[in-house]
RNA sequence: GGGGCGUUAGCUCAGUCGGUAGAGCAGUUGGCUUUUAACCAAUUGGUCGUGCGUUCGAGUCGCACACGCCCCA
């Protein structure tokens, strides 16, 4: 009885099978022979270089410049004498005439298999159906691969494997290598902007004993010579405003973030932030900069102002639409009046109305808030600023001049979803200090997204935090917008899974 | 947390009314060797996610569980 509780082998070899069994000899004879992984050889050449640099010169032209190519890659395919192998850039095809080689070497390209990675001196010619290839003079085996890959025309779809087994989606799925590569170049674009816009990049604890700069649920860590609990981020802001009264009057991060919710197309546990602080600055100014930052991306990555995304063009070329929080549900839900969303008692039963579960201990503007998010939020597809949120729903923003019950603060929508969110920050210590008290006091209450008490931040503000703007980006959203991704986890390189086993 | 859909060969997928498990690709053997999803001939390969149940008989019907995807809270 107690046997059915036991594993019947392990994980590595359960899952062997014959094709894995044949390549596993294959090796075997190859390491009889000698150094089975070897790692001598240096490539000279890449796929897309070569493509890029002859794709204008015929086959009589080339055969004349005789020129020498070496590389190296995975084999992808093969038919008859072509081998055609892939490497970081792209793919290249290799033309290997195998009676031109001793028999001991036909054997063993004979025994290579899809997925084996070699490496290859020739020269580049054109065949006579017009493929730009290279006329393989030396070829040897570089690593064996043991597992046999998928499909090679359809790839992978299972889209648990692909997430599983990253490496093997990257193998076979141009699109997949496509959006990764186009994520590191909007990384790179926007790390290039701001460089030039002066900001200085920094790195600030990831590993905080007070989690702050955002409303949310952290993960909980301990530290054992401490003996001390420790929250990992759910936003690195506060750290980045002390460094903003220490005089770095430009900074930005551009880093992980985490927290302890739940997974969705939008959401995973940790997710990437862009965060940035400037000085002499307010709300308008960061819209402006980000409005500026999103064009410079289009082009640099995508080339064109215009991206499509999930069918609908973007349009990042006109000026973004900007428009305060009321003004967007008074235009976005019909029959409803200004003065109805500003009267507690109406706006509350309106909100009832539409289904949203209104809590005693909400303010109007709570209210106000919930009205928008469930009706207009997913309507701003193309690139539009929301302004003047409520100062309750914007703990550290800072209070509008004219009205104190809005704050100075701005979120972007793209594609039905929050971008980015940013604002004048709040620089009266004895305001922020206020609200650190309240925010206590809902977590005392039971609301355990609700912000602690920081104390050493408070006292920064005491010795000074220039008038400053500051805001958030989303890059995963970002990038699945650039890269019409439907999922976080398309845009991400290794999405949080539940194990397997339990 | 709730609902829907899915899980069959290494990969991509069929599988009718409950009656001996199928294809293409990959693999193996041979042929061909400037092909383009190369081609021709032959051929191997299955714990049908896991467990329990109904039944003479379950890939197929029922229940539970696991994992995934989507929607909702």
């Amino acid at each position: 009885m107690s046997d059915s509780q036991q594993p019947t082998g392990t994980a590595d070899s359960s899952d062997e099978n014959r094709l894995i069994a044949q390549r596993r000899d294959k090796l075997n004879a190859i390491r009889a022979q000698g150094n089975a992984f070897p790692n001598s050889f240096r490539r000279s050449d890449y796929a897309a270089d070569i493509h890029a640099s002859y794709a204008d010169k015929e086959k009589e032209e080339l055969a004349e410049l005789a020129i020498a190519a070496c590389v190296a890659g995975r084999i992808i395919r093969m038919r008859g004498p072509f081998i055609v192998i892939q490497d970081m850039t792209g793919q290249i095809q290799l033309y290997l005439n195998i009676k031109e080689f001793p028999e001991e070497k036909r054997a063993e390209i004979k025994s290579w298999d899809l997925g084996d990675i070699i490496g290859t001196r020739g020269h580049i010619f054109r065949t006579d159906k017009g493929e730009l290839s290279i006329r393989v003079e030396e070829i040897c085996l570089l690593t064996k691969s043991l597992r046999p890959l998928p499909d090679k025309h359809k790839g992978l779809t299972d889209t648990e494997v692909r997430y599983r087994q990253r490496y093997v989606d990257l193998i076979a799925n141009e699109d997949a290598r496509e959006t990764f590569i186009i994520r590191s170049r909007i990384v790179s674009a926007i790390r290039n902007f701001m460089s030039e816009q002066r900001y200085m990049e920094v790195e600030t604890p990831m590993m905080q004993v007070i989690p702050g700069g955002a409303v949310a649920r952290p993960f909980i860590t301990h530290h054992n010579s401490l003996d001390q609990d420790m929250y990992l981020r759910i936003a690195p802001e506060l750290y980045l405003k002390r460094l903003v009264v220490g005089g770095f009057e430009r900074v930005y991060e551009l880093n992980r973030n985490f927290r302890n919710e739940g997974l969705s197309t939008r959401h995973n546990p940790e997710f990437t932030m862009l965060e940035f602080y400037q000085a002499y600055a307010d709300y308008h100014d960061l819209m402006s900069l980000t409005e500026d930052m999103l064009r410079r991306i289009a082009y640099d990555v995508i080339g064109s102002g215009k991206i499509t995304y999930q069918e609908i063009e973007l349009d990042f070329d006109s000026p973004f639409t900007r428009m305060t929080l009321l003004e967007a549900i008074l235009e976005k839900v019909d029959g409803v009046t200004l003065e109805q969303l500003e009267d507690h008692e109406q706006v509350s039963a309106l909100a009832k109305s539409m289904g949203i579960a209104v809590k005693d201990k909400w303010g109007t503007g709570k209210i106000q808030l919930e009205i928008f998010e469930e009706k207009v939020e997913e309507s701003l597809q193309q690139p539009t600023f929301i302004t003047q949120y409520p100062t309750e729903v914007s703990p550290l923003a800072r209070r509008n001049d004219d009205n104190p019950a809005i704050s100075d603060r701005f979120e972007l929508f793209i594609g039905g979803r929050e971008i980015a969110n940013g604002f004048s920050e709040l620089n009266d210590s004895e305001d922020q200090a206020q609200r650190f008290k309240a925010q206590v006091a809902e977590k005392e209450a039971g609301d355990d997204e609700a912000m602690h008490f920081d104390q050493d931040y408070i006292t920064a503000l005491e010795y000074g935090m220039p008038p400053t703007a500051g805001e958030g980006i989303g890059i995963d959203r970002l990038v699945m917008l650039f890269t019409d991704s439907a999922s976080i986890r398309d845009v991400l390189l290794f999405p949080h899974m539940r194990p397997v086993n339990g």
